[in-house]
DNA sequence: GATGAATGAGCCTTCATTCAT
DNA sequence: TATGAATGAAGGCTCATTCAT
């Protein structure tokens, strides 16, 4: 009876996200995960503290993972002097983004599971956890370069979180589609170019 | 014991969109809501079959509102002449869309109640039903105005989706974030000239 | 509103039968029947002081009825002399059993809902209360034609309950299987003919 | 808290009968069986899926006994030479009829569950199937001895049923009235002679 | 490490009934 | 006479979780 944890974690795993795919985290029942995986309901708790724990275990790393990656593109384009930042604005690039997409689809399921599942979790905001990453970075760039987007009143804080909320809701749209890689690269690099047209004419580039 | 019943109706419904709000659907308890309501559970399936029924009263008028005027603020527009469609969008002026946001206003705990609260009902994806009707439109006005974004490949019905999602997601953010309804006229403004650009570039206009 | 309250009970009486014939005592609905008879659960209550007195309105003059039917046909032949009841056992004649069963006839709905549908009444065990009666007339029989059957052993007042019981229930499955009424004589006078076999030899006639 | 599983059950059992007993599947309440189970009605649905469930469970394996018995009793009696089975059934002899009664009497509460509580349940027709049964056999044995009764229109299978069903219901007066075992046999031994004697009259023997 | 048994709280809903109107 | 509103009680059942083994 008594096996490997780490191998019938890694059982568990599998199932619960399942479930949790299958119902939202509300209605999935731990039941039916033990089932799925051959145990008893009441094993599932040496495995994990909670219902809610089990869900958080699935997605944490993936949140964790993702936010770094983000905060690491973008520190790495902070440090960039001013001017080299605002033509890579204009020019939509950033050789980074790529990473994030590709972090995305290895993780496919665990960001489906935040996007359209994490209801009645602490993840259920997990866009606008990103977003304000995202604001802070952009007031950051802003300041960095200069320029009088925020002095003028032409654009606010608010102003950019609703403009990252949208960046990313679309972003998020090609993991609850179900879009291949290879769709999403293309429908992700043009809905950038597209931001980067807003951007430029908002900020006067 | 019996009293006017659109007296009784009157106060249970902020107790129910209360629980709604602060529960989402499938935690809120009608228990709750009638205790709120000073009354007993069984003395609300008077007023609705059931708790689906009461969460679709809630929200069902300003879902229909919404999408009317959505439909008829694109039907308007689609009637105009091509090139007068395109001067419109280039300009990112479009009359009847404060009417939209004033809607939106004028039921802004339904909207709220729709866009974070209706995990577990048919209005799950009630953004997502909004965005296919744009969708639609956008196809329409791509073909009445010739342009050859779809033609060419630069677009597509996806990419429009991500789009519209995006631009939606935008909008109802103010609601997420209870902004004044000065505050929203003014970044939506700002949202949807930060979208016309966007459009102007992948229009080529 | 206020209507004539006989005319109201007419319009009550065949939907409360339909109702407990459909579903039986326990799970029929007030509710439904009084939507039925196009009037409000409350309305009912004008007419029947609860569910139970409803079913016995329904049922008790038939009960009655036939309680008095059987008395009246016991006793008529309790009257004659010893040794023409003796003859008319032997002969299975009753000029009087006819009229039982025409009036099970005439009230055939009422005696269906006596033998199949009320349970959790104190109608569940109408048969019995019949057959109470039919074995008072037989011990009286007995008697009266100095029978040895008693006084022997060779019957009992248990036996006699239990063959009373027997003859009943075969009476009422004509009832319950729907037979016409036509069959229904057919069927019971051969069942009499058979039981008066059975009692010719407990009796030794 | 957890305990032995069949001690546990073997509470449940006595509890649930007393309780349908008492007030029949309908009424019967899992809160009232837990309760007198000393133990949470949540507890119950470990040891039996459903209400429904835990009634079968009682009764079904004296159902499937019974019936067999019937079938084995009668088979047997099938396979005699035809003038065998009419002598036998003159006699009103059959070995394994005590047999009947005695299983009866091993499980007499569940009979009583079958024959007075069991309505709102599959097996509110228990007696019926019997019924069915035995007709069936009835039919093979006047095949077999050649009996001209169903040829001549003296007898019908309908007229079989209602007599079969008056048998039965005779036979299971012994349950509902709680005789002693002794009295029982006694009594249904008579009750057999009685229907012998019917038999006789009916086929002419 | 894992289990089966058990729990307590809660779920939505239905019911027969009452009562002010 | 009849109603619509409201009720209290109860219904069966499911859940995440605990705990002795």
């Amino acid at each position: 009876m008594p096996k490997d944890k780490s191998e019938t974690l890694e059982k568990i795993i599998p199932c619960a996200k399942k479930e949790f795919l299958d119902k939202g985290f509300e209605r999935a029942s731990m039941r039916k995960i033990a089932a799925d995986a051959n145990m008893s309901a009441a094993g599932l708790y040496r495995h994990f503290e909670s219902k809610e724990a089990m869900f958080e275990a699935l997605v944490l790393p993936a949140v964790k993972g993702i936010k770094e990656l983000l905060l690491s593109m973008r520190d790495t384009f902070s440090e960039l002097p001013g001017d080299i930042q605002k033509k890579a604005v204009s020019d939509y690039s950033n050789d980074k983004f790529p990473l994030f997409i590709e972090y995305i689809y290895d993780h496919l399921d665990v960001f489906k599971l935040l996007t359209t599942c994490a209801d009645g979790t602490p993840y259920a905001n997990f866009i606008h956890d990103l977003v304000e990453v995202d604001v802070e970075y952009n007031l950051k760039f802003i300041e960095a370069t200069g320029n009088d987007a925020l002095a003028s009143g032409r654009c606010t804080p608010e102003l950019m979180h609703i403009l990252s909320s949208a960046f990313y809701s679309g972003i998020f749209e090609v993991v609850i589609h179900d879009m291949t890689r290879k769709d999403a690269d293309d429908h992700i690099e043009r809905l950038r170019r597209f931001f980067a047209a807003g951007w430029n004419a908002l900020l006067r580039f």
